[in-house]
DNA sequence: CCGTAGCAGTTTGCATACAAAATGCAAGGT
DNA sequence: ACCTTGCATTTTGTATGCAAACTGCTACGG
């Protein structure tokens, strides 16, 4: 499919087409992955020089890139005063869950009722690999499955608009759970929680995985406040 | 609350920010409306330089504004190729109106927790109104009445992170329901939801306010199927 | 001693300038 | 007649320049 006819009839399977990025698109994704990597830290005034030099850019692009990442709601942006990375306070996480919550019972609803046998036997390896990093308490790569495994649902769910939204929070999250820890017993009650995704997801039982998700996140989203009550406010002098 | 003591002990009510509002911003807004209103169509090339000059601006503040537009959704961006109103498609309102319920239901859900009773009247007091116009068929008002009950009840949920990604996409299916008419069933039906939602959100039964809520956005987005189907594609030629 | 005013340096907002890419058209070839 | 090719024009992407706003410091006055 998707391939096209010259005149003589010939078939050309339409090449990918050249990845040429302009300069604030780029600016735009490494900007934010230096966001998220929490190396940008809140509230520092980031002068447009600095950040030109750093990439070695002019400003007009760059300065494109802030006005997008503005509206993304990564940086603050105050007339002639520059930018700064927005603070993650504890408010904006309780805000934050629910939706997630929201978005993904959606998308699990939407899952079970196009999900194909081959999908869900992805989700089903993806999450016996998650276990096993579980067992062996490995918790970075316990986190990278764990989110791919959402991802795989999301996917699922087959809605570009659902996603985006879902990757725009999930974007902001995200940086507050570079830093977050998880008590033994939270990482047991997530995994159990994993285990009944799967099961639902298996049988296609939208309702169930739909609360189930949502449950979920609320419970992720307590995780995360706990493990900031442990820590400290480290979103705030992250250096 | 919010107002400040001085050294002297006096109180300083805090005043109201100065509205300074850049020239980007302004034309962030201003190109919305537009594009929101069926000026700009879809899929036609508009240069930088026309709107240049009809803002009477130069052209790097109105491409700041393009790429937050584009980051919103609401335009598609060709490297070196310029700016076009993106296409609403059905497919696209498909995917968007799922979404809305769940975000909705969602504010439904948080509402019923936190609203006041001042606020439930004033609830009540729209949605009269809004009958008022239904029995006149009043069809312009209505909508407009209909839009002011739901973001109520968006405000009462008190979560703005919720608020922002509704309003984005609101703002988007907007353009759709500009155009969009209703059958006398549909707008019967409609109604009476509305009356169920305002049940529910009395007494304050979060689950069945989220149910009536997610379900009428399904019926909204059934009703602008309908009503574009009727209409023939009338997304695709407006002027 | 504290507070304010004024000034130099910095930073931002917008306009303009220039280079690369795309578009449209006309001339030439098949 | 159609398609290709090359060139002039338009449009976009990026860099630079300039004026206005902000920042921090110093000096002056109470």
């Amino acid at each position: 499919m998707n391939d096209v006819r010259n005149r003589e009839g010939g078939v050309l399977t339409k090449a990918q087409p050249i990845a040429r990025v302009t300069l604030h698109e780029e600016l735009v994704a490494r900007l934010r992955d230096l966001i998220v990597e929490g190396e940008l830290a809140p509230d520092v005034r980031v002068p447009e020089r600095t950040l030109c030099e750093r990439f070695g850019v002019s400003r007009t692009p760059l300065r494109e890139a802030l006005k997008v990442l503005a509206s993304e709601g990564l940086l603050d942006l105050l007339p002639n005063r520059g930018a700064t990375v927005s603070r993650l306070t504890q408010a904006d996480l309780d805000e934050m869950f629910p939706v997630m919550g929201a978005l993904e019972a959606l998308a699990g609803e939407l899952a079970c009722t196009r999900i194909t046998d081959e999908q869900i036997a992805e989700v089903r390896a993806l999450h016996y690999q998650m276990v096993l990093h579980y067992t062996r308490k490995e918790l970075p790569q316990y986190f990278r499955l764990n989110q791919r495994i959402h991802e795989a649902i999301m996917d699922a769910a087959g809605n570009a608009t659902l996603t985006r939204m879902y990757q725009g929070l999930a974007g902001r999250i995200r940086r507050a759970r570079y830093l977050a820890n998880m008590s033994k017993a939270r990482w047991d009650q997530a995994v159990e929680e994993h285990e009944a995704i799967l099961s639902a997801l298996a049988q296609r039982d939208a309702a169930r995985l739909g609360r189930i998700l949502k449950q979920h996140l609320q419970n992720k989203g307590e995780t995360v406040k706990e493990s900031l009550a442990a820590d400290g406010d480290r979103l705030s002098r992250t250096a």
